[in-house]
RNA sequence: CGGGGUGUGGCGCAGCCUGGUAGCGCGCUCCGUUCGGGUCGGAGAGGUCCCCAGUUCGAAUCUGGGCACCCCGACCA
């Protein structure tokens, strides 16, 4: 087909919005894709719609290709399918009524919905089944930003999976992972797969799936040798060795009247940071004190710490610190400390300096098998330098977007809604489910972020809003739509650049911007020589076809 | 929810401190000019200055309250 950019909608920008930060929304936006109605709430406009289209296509045959049924699920959502799952409470969940007072959801993801169309699936013989649909989430973020990254309503690819124990469910999961790396090479993705914390979603196993972008919320780590890829939540990694003093036979108290950071600690005893231990009290929900030890030159990761204790945790107040270890913060250990004391992996093994839990001391040379009692877990974050855990090379850290999400949902869904199926033992038994979920215009966000220069967009000819970008100049409007002719019988999308009151300069930075893989100047410095120039997107590299050859060009 | 910032034609901004005619660039309309990397000249159109209240003869400007949007953090499929 062609479209003549003179009858367009196509809205450009020579400036970005000044809010803009990332460069996917400053891109977006500037080339007539989308355009911001509310915090968080956007419009595709007709050049960036064909993207996202372009995008579901892709989704849409590789999910077909695993024998997934497409449907279409409601948005508007009774209350009551949510309150069974115990997810009402969310408050990211979008919450309405209607004039009788009757109360609905904007569903965050359809786990819900589908599970209750699943009742229908009531015997053995029926599973397993794969359903999946394009739909609008509603999500009441607290902090939507940059473009299409964050965004509180969205499309989204969910898909749901039905089987009848565990190891068909194995199943299932590899066949979306599989058709995951499919969608996103297709469309010229970057990514990494890494294991994910299921959060609200509930189940036994999630995996992301992480794009490195420039803006994101998430931190991709990897190992050079690409044996190791993870989000940072939940990477470990291996920190360079301290430098330990020498050790000593028993802990030793030294005054350290004033020192309350680990820096301030490791100047004044003219020790390696890293020798040091830092202590983090928390606090659990009955009000027990727990604390985390790290090394001294460590962060605490808080989702670890969280997965390590088995609930939600607060940092300890003042007070509740004073009474549990008798000495303010900056002085305290786990030598004394007579609670639960979570100590990092890091600090099995050496003697470290330590808090000696009297304000403005610590302790010297205290080694953990020796001196107290702790429970290990890997709960440090990870950092730049840190060396891979299965080969001991070198990690990147990349700032990512979350494109994807895949779930092992096990009975987590069908036991609250009472999704049953009789197995072939004659045994009525709960369905075992996964979800699978990825987000077109977050695809979208995501190869703008990781294609681009200056100038504009870099589409992959996969997910393009058109083939061919057809600019015409002054003399050359005639074959300029010959031109459009022949790739639009060849079967390619054309943008046919006619407007006649656009100079050139203005067609070519417009088309720059846009990021058409393919395009074609047709004006009289080439038909001159009885040819049109065509540039490469992505290279830049021009070279002269002979318009006799436009035919076989296509 | 905590911290910071911004609201003035479609976009980017100045004016606000020190109250009195609402201004610039881009874009838009018309005329001419130019015509392969955002020509040049001329003439125009277009604004509840975020909202409400207050102070004042007079408020974009000062005061109070509210709302919206952006950034950092918390949160997050």
């Amino acid at each position: 087909m062609i479209a003549r950019a003179s009858q367009l909608f196509l809205p450009t920008l020579r400036d970005a919005p000044a809010d803009a930060e990332a460069v996917s929304h400053k891109l977006l936006v500037r080339g007539g894709f989308i355009r911001q109605v509310s915090a968080g709430v956007w419009t595709f406009l007709p050049l960036g719609w064909r993207v996202h289209r372009r995008i579901e296509q892709i989704i849409r045959e590789e999910m077909d290709a695993i024998g997934g049924q497409e449907m279409f699920a409601s948005v508007l959502t009774p209350a009551e399918l949510w309150e069974q799952t115990g997810r009402y409470g969310s408050p990211e969940l979008f919450k309405l009524e209607d004039r009788n007072g009757r109360r609905f959801v904007l569903p965050i993801t359809h786990e819900e919905t589908f599970t209750f169309h699943a009742l229908e699936l009531q015997s053995y013989r029926q599973l397993p089944q794969i359903l999946y649909h394009f739909q609008t989430k509603g999500r009441d973020e607290p902090r939507p930003r940059a473009g299409l990254i964050r965004v509180r309503e969205f499309v989204m690819k969910d898909a749901y999976s039905f089987d009848r124990d565990a190891e068909a469910q194995e199943v299932s999961f590899q066949k979306h992972w599989r058709a995951y790396d499919r969608m996103f090479e297709r469309c010229g993705l970057r990514y990494s797969a890494v294991a994910a914390e299921s959060g609200m979603m509930g189940g036994s196993a999630s995996f992301d799936f992480l794009a490195p972008a420039g803006s994101g919320e998430n931190t991709l780590v990897t190992c050079e040798n690409g044996d190791f890829a993870a989000d940072l939540e939940i990477a470990r990694a291996i920190p360079r060795a301290p430098e330990f003093p020498p050790p000593l036979d028993s802990p030793e108290e030294v005054e350290t009247p004033g020192i309350a950071t680990i820096d301030a600690l490791a100047e004044f005893l003219g020790i390696d940071p890293a020798a040091t231990s830092k202590a983090m009290p928390v606090v659990k929900r009955d009000g027990t004190v727990v604390l985390a030890l790290v090394r001294g030159d460590d962060r605490l990761e808080e989702a670890k710490l969280l997965a390590a204790v088995g609930e939600d945790v607060r940092p300890a107040t003042d007070d509740e610190i004073r009474s549990a270890f008798g000495a303010d913060p900056g002085s305290l250990g786990p030598i004394g400390f007579d609670g639960e004391v979570i100590a990092d992996e890091t600090l099995r093994d050496g003697q470290f300096v330590a808090g000696a839990n009297r304000t403005g001391a610590h302790l010297r040379g205290v080694e953990q098998r020796r001196d107290f009692q702790a429970r290990f877990a890997d709960i440090r974050v990870p950092r730049e330098g840190d060396r891979c855990p299965t080969c001991g090379g070198a990690l990147r850290f990349e700032t990512a977007i979350e494109v994807g999400h895949i779930f092992k949902l096990d009975t987590r869904y069908s036991e609250p809604l009472n999704a049953r199926f009789l197995d072939d033992d004659g045994q009525e038994k709960p369905l075992v489910m996964g979800s699978y979920g990825i987000g077109p215009g977050r695809v979208m966000a995501a190869v703008v972020e990781q294609s681009h220069d200056e100038n504009g967009i870099v589409w992959p000819a996969s997910i393009a809003p058109y083939d061919v970008h057809i600019v015409a100049l002054p003399g050359g409007e005639s074959i300029a739509d010959q031109a459009a002719a022949a790739f639009a019988a060849a079967g390619r999308d054309v943008l046919l650049d006619d407007r006649a009151d656009a100079r050139a300069g203005e067609k070519f930075a417009d088309a720059d911007l846009i990021g058409i893989p393919l395009r074609v100047t047709v004006g009289r410095k080439s038909l001159e020589d009885g040819a049109v120039d065509v540039r490469d997107r992505a290279t830049g590299a021009d070279r002269r076809v002979n318009v006799a050859d436009l035919g076989t060009e296509t």
